[in-house]
DNA sequence: TTGACATGCAACAAAAAAGTTGCATGTTTT
DNA sequence: AAAACATGCAACTTTTTTGTTGCATGTCAA
């Protein structure tokens, strides 16, 4: 099994995506995601400046989005850089396509549906 | 009304996505979106079955997604008739291509840098 | 009209999430 | 070695989320 969480590694997939979501579902780790997305690792520090929040806090919305698989880890010295990582989130759009597909292909049956019994 | 279904409601980005990302961050709330995205309009009591909640678990998650723009509701005679709206689903995928691309924009730049100072 | 169905509302309990504070440990820098 | 920096860990509080039960209201169908 790969590093991933135990929430990552389940085999439902409906509640690995939910995981994913559900990390992305915070304004405080979405601010987070959107600076690591630059490309650039950070520290824990520097990423907690700016945030009104504790480094504490930080740390656990940190925690919360690697459990996700969203950004990854590595020491470095005395400080600790996270950076990005797009697997889970491109899984995560693939879902919402296959969500969004599923329905417009059924309005579109629907539209064909009421077309041939109308006209 | 939950803070959160006010946050759908508000004007800044970050706070909208993290509402619908929060709402799809629930494994029962992602299945009844799945149930829903065949595109039939369905009943609370209707998506109780097969949900192993009480009606009024069910409900208080439909409230949720509904919060969040992913569903919208409708009376028909005694029943209320739930049916998916991907709007807001289509907007939390832009903005994941976004970051996506901005991740993969820096990457791009960090190897050309390296090449450049290598070979 | 009566009974079955569909839902709403409110109060409650349990669990999870979010955030803080305080202290300990390890690492640079001076 | 000492000061400053970066982080970890644990206890704790406050809020939010999740789910339940009980009762009330409205609607359909026999």
């Amino acid at each position: 099994m790969s590093s991933r969480t135990k929430a990552a590694a389940s085999n439902h997939p409906e509640r690995r995506h939910a995981s994913v979501f559900a990390a992305l579902g915070d304004r405080t780790r979405l601010a987070l995601i959107g600076r690591l997305s630059c490309g650039e690792r950070q520290s824990i520090s520097r990423l907690t400046k700016g945030s009104r929040l504790t480094r504490q806090a930080v740390t656990k919305h940190l925690r919360v989005l690697e459990g996700a698989g969203l950004v990854m880890c590595s020491r470095k010295g005395r400080e600790i850089l996270f950076e990005f990582t797009p697997g889970p989130m491109e899984e995560a759009k693939t879902y919402l396509d296959e969500v969004g597909r599923q329905w417009e292909d059924a309005l579109g049956r629907l539209k064909a549906f009421i077309a041939a019994h109308q006209g």
